[in-house]
RNA sequence: CGGGGUGUAGCGCAGCCUGGUAGCGCACUUGAAUGGGGUUCAAGUGGUCGCCCGUUCGAAUCGGGCCACCCCGACCA
């Protein structure tokens, strides 16, 4: 920002300072706004209703998967906690207690939970008998409270939303069908409405979900190359059904543990949508989960040409129907070039302008937030040139983020060429491991890269690990420091 | 939790060194003009200077203590 223009609020570049730019447009996006407690923030309507289409299509996914809806208690009791060792261990370091009900201290204190698999092991075990009762595929949309102490917007917050699903099945096999379907589900919903690609696969003993057999997760590369856990998938086994007797009699008489899984993705998705997409003018929202798809700037000068411009901005809006999502910004108390500059910042995908030029002409002024193309469309053309540009953005933003996600992902044979293209450049490297919980913690030691998944679809072949250089036959694995 | 930094109007800052009635820009209010890429001009509203204690005739300013927040490292959706 120079002396001269300090009374515009300028963002700042992403190439200047990535950890500012990205907080500057959380907050003059008014997608949220810091909470007085520490490391809490409040969602505001903006940022809310981009999570409430999420929601939407999201749910919907599940629901189509054949999972339903349900809701468990904020509090767990302590003791329901401390069940499944290795879950209490990863997680007591960060939940927050409630020790006192009004005046009364409490006999055994209850756990704001951080997940919710102790309180719905519990239930589980009262509602499953037979084989019959299984499986139970059960998701519930709700907040969670971790103490985490260093907290970002949407990225990590010590409360944040999320959904996590629940299921129990018959047999491990099912299960493991169940966790891997889900973990589609996201990389789908991820790629296909948030436009944003992912590697995905499973996660190494040291970066599993605590008190899970298997973890399975979605990696996305942020703009600044570095990686974003998404979404993560976790076959339990027995673990809990052990613990909380989740136990039922199978079709040959036999009373047996049931297999569970456990999956979620949270508001953290926001984040990776704003560090995906955005640009130095601001946010770029999805088509799909856009709050406002379309914003229709009028222009007028006098109040006889406003109202020529607002019948004209009637019939935009009969034309345009009813299913997309459109705004029209009657502020009287801004100029047009203010409110495209708003409009960008906030991300909106389409911009319609409408102005005495374009009334005479019966046309309007459609300008792309991605690529800020501008182009003249008749009005009764509006419609179909609206509905194709919007397919072709959430298009062209994927694509977009494939390529650059392509360009920084290196594959890399030592460890001397691993630390070189990690200094050059910030992204993910595919590399060789031995499977040795010893070389993965010292590469993260020595670099502070982690292995954000061994990938589903990578090749078998045959190399030598990054760190101890022994030969191994195996997929490479995915490594880049993360979020 | 370790290292660094910052607290003065809603936001961003100056003033502090060298104590003497608290200032600037943005935002906000009112009016007028303007209006196709952050529009001008004018007049206003708004602050017990993070908190406490001390020094002093007098503290935003000097000294001590506390608190909060931010950034960088170890843990996490």
């Amino acid at each position: 920002m120079s002396e001269q223009d300090s009374f515009v609020e300028e963002l700042t570049d992403k190439s200047d300072d990535y950890s500012r730019w990205y907080t500057e447009v959380i907050l003059k996006a008014e997608l949220a706004d810091y909470a007085p407690v520490r490391g809490c923030m409040v969602i505001r309507p903006y940022g809310y209703a981009l999570w409430e289409n999420m929601q939407r299509l999201l749910d919907a996914r599940f629901k189509a998967t054949g999972h339903v809806n349900a809701y468990f208690p904020l509090l767990i009791p302590e003791s329901f906690l401390a069940r499944e060792a290795e879950h209490v261990a990863g997680f007591a370091p960060e939940v927050a207690w409630v020790t006192q009900g009004g005046n009364e201290p409490l006999e055994e204190r209850l756990a704001i939970r951080p997940t919710s698999e102790a309180i719905i092991g519990q239930m589980y075990s009262k509602w499953i008998h037979s084989w019959r009762d299984l499986p139970v595929l059960i998701n519930q949309w709700c907040n969670v409270l971790r103490w985490e102490k260093v907290t970002r917007l949407f990225l990590r917050t010590t409360e944040f939303l999320w959904q996590e699903g629940h299921t129990v099945h018959r047999t491990e096999e099912e299960a493991q069908e169940e966790t891997l379907k889900i973990l589609q589900v996201y990389r789908a919903f991820v790629e296909e409405d948030l436009a944003i690609p992912v590697v995905y696969g499973q996660k190494t003993e040291a970066e599993k979900f605590k008190g899970a057999e298997r973890t399975y997760s979605i990696e996305a590369m942020m703009g600044d190359g570095k990686a974003l856990q998404s979404g993560t998938s976790h076959m339990l086994g027995q673990h809990f059904a052990k613990v909380f007797d989740i136990t039922f009699q199978d079709m040959d008489g036999e009373r047996k543990y049931a297999w569970q899984t456990s999956w979620g993705v949270s508001t953290r998705l926001i984040g990776a949508i704003i560090m995906v997409h955005g640009d130095d003018s601001g946010l770029i929202m999805p088509p799909k989960v856009a709050p406002t798809q379309v914003i229709v700037v009028p222009i007028w000068r006098k109040e006889q040409e406003k109202e020529q411009v607002a019948e004209f901005v009637d019939r935009l809006k009969a034309n345009l129907g009813s299913e997309l999502r459109f705004q029209v910004d009657w502020d009287d108390e801004h100029t047009p070039g203010w409110k495209f500059n708003e409009w960008e910042l906030r991300g909106v995908p389409l911009r319609l302008e409408v102005g005495p030029r374009d009334v005479k002409n019966n046309q309007v002024v459609l300008v792309r937030r991605d690529t800020r193309e501008k182009e003249i469309v008749p009005l009764d053309n509006a419609k179909d040139r609206v509905v194709g540009l919007l397919g072709q953005i959430q298009q062209d933003l994927l694509q977009k983020a494939r390529d650059f996600m392509a360009q920084r992902t290196r594959r890399v044979e030592s460890f001397e060429e691993f630390t070189t293209a990690l200094e050059q450049e910030r992204g993910f490297l595919l590399a060789h491991w031995c499977g040795g919980a010893e070389c993965e913690a010292k590469i993260k030691e020595e670099t502070g890269a982690t292995i954000r998944c061994i990938p589903m679809d990578a090749e078998v072949e045959e190399g030598s690990c990054v760190w101890c250089t022994r030969p191994t036959s195996g997929k490479r694995v995915v490594f880049g420091r993360a979020y």
